[in-house]
DNA sequence: ATTTAATATCGTAATATTGCAATATTAAAA
DNA sequence: TTTTAATATTGCAATATTACGATATTAAAT
């Protein structure tokens, strides 16, 4: 039916689930690399950065956005993003543990 | 046009995006954790654990393996798969690194 | 050899995503 | 006030994803 069926799974996995989801993309991979590397969070130039279309950057960080990957405020005509720490603090807590409880034999799987 | 133009951007930001797109369903946020549960990497009964039917998570299976996430070999009549933490290190050194990379200042983005 | 149990594959319907052209919005600049 | 520049929204076509019933596969158990 093509839709996820997210009351099957607890809140946790939904709200990973959709960050996740929103970094599963090389384009906003690439839209929070160039957000790192500005020093400053002036955010301007993206489209110039990536070989995409400006509608199709505007979504990309729509969705970064609707996922609280990245904050913004409007800046004059221009806009002003950056990296939500918390969310990725949240993504590195996650697979750090995931790390720490894997079993130290991984012979398991040959 | 619906589909992701993969050759815009460099392999690294492509098979990071593969990786975190796979995790970035809640049935296969799920899944990871149930194999983490098990102590030993018997991974048998997904089935019973969620709330989908059998082909479906075949399929989500499926996909965290070609996204290398999990590995798994057949035994027997069923199957054992367990997590592959070579990725696991690999997105948990991405996040940090993202995470030391920011800016002290969280302030530019009020 | 037949049954059973676990998993995989196929086919298909419903829905989501991706990308962009056209157009709208907005605020600074002229 | 008109222009300009940056970003957002709309609409749409192409493609991908999700979910599952039906069926196939496979190897152990009977």
């Amino acid at each position: 039916m093509g839709v996820t069926k997210t009351e099957v799974y607890d809140e946790q996995h939904n709200s990973l689930a959709t960050q996740l989801k929103a970094l599963g993309h090389p384009a906003r991979l690439a839209i929070v690399q160039f957000l790192i590397n500005q020093k400053d969070c002036i955010c301007n130039d993206i489209v110039n950065e990536l070989s995409l279309a400006q509608p199709t950057i505007s979504q990309h960080l729509k969705e970064l956005k609707n996922a609280d990957i990245i904050q913004g405020t409007i800046e004059g005509k221009s806009i002003c993003y950056c990296i939500n720490p918390k969310v990725i603090e949240n993504l590195a807590t996650f697979f750090t543990s995931i790390l720490t409880n894997l079993p130290s034999d991984e012979s398991c799987c040959p």
